[in-house]
DNA sequence: AGCACA
């Protein structure tokens, strides 16, 4: 089961994903995990039959990509294990930002209709899909995840969550409410000398990282997007 | 299983 005779690549391929979630939440989540191993610039999914189930996470650097492969292979993603590979060529937005790309042309697809070559270069900035539409998520929620801002690494995968930016007033219960419909759930740790942060104890850690996903930016407040994490050991 | 850039 090696990852197979690829090449190291700053864009890992990934497979067996599951099918049933919707593109703009899966690239959402998949920034969420693997933002932890470097800057990323692009994430490519699509939903077209050939497709499906798989997602390309381009990486400033091939060194975030082997950390990537490595540690997160087979993590229980949306209930299935991740299948993780170097992708076979170089993404295209590797290649703009080494001044290398040229819009494709040849290969099989032949029906492309006239391309202007000024291309707004800016046509595809953003990794980070907007707009989280699954049931906690409320309005826009990728507050933490600007690449480029405080940029700490992240811990590594933890059963416990750490929970910062939380208005004061946010009570045990609030956070059970909204923690406590992912599966493994245990218990919510406020920290009453540190109002604002507190600490969320799941089963194991695929369980806390699916309701990490889920929740990031979850805004109890309309100023508080919750930033969540794993714990550090 | 399936390697693209909607």
């Amino acid at each position: 089961m090696l990852s197979g005779d690829i090449p190291p690549n700053q864009t890992i391929y990934i497979k067996n994903l599951n099918e049933k979630i919707k593109k703009d939440e899966l690239k959402r989540s998949l920034y969420c995990l693997f933002s932890q191993y470097g800057r990323i610039l692009d994430i490519i999914a699509l939903k077209t039959p050939k497709l499906r189930g798989q997602a390309w996470v381009c990486f400033s650097e091939v060194t975030a990509a082997s950390n990537a492969v490595r540690q997160m292979q087979n993590f229980p993603f949306y209930e299935k294990p991740m299948r993780i590979q170097y992708a076979k060529t170089k993404s295209d937005c590797i290649a703009k930002e080494e001044g290398s790309f040229v819009p494709r042309e040849k290969k099989k697809k032949q029906e492309e209709k006239a391309e202007k070559k000024k291309y707004a270069d800016e046509s595809k900035q953003s990794a980070v899909p907007n707009g989280g539409t699954h049931g906690a998520s409320n309005g826009g929620s990728t507050a933490s995840f600007r690449p480029g801002s405080g940029a700490q690494e992240a811990a590594a995968p933890n059963n416990i969550l750490f929970i910062e930016n939380l208005p004061y007033e946010t009570t045990g219960r609030m956070l059970e409410m909204l923690f406590e419909q992912y599966p493994g759930f245990k218990e919510v740790r406020l920290i009453e000398a540190k109002p604002g942060i507190a600490f969320v104890d799941f089963e194991d850690d695929g369980q806390s990282s699916m309701a990490m996903q889920a929740l990031q930016g979850f805004k109890i407040t309309p100023q508080n997007p919750m930033i969540i994490n794993f714990a550090k050991k």
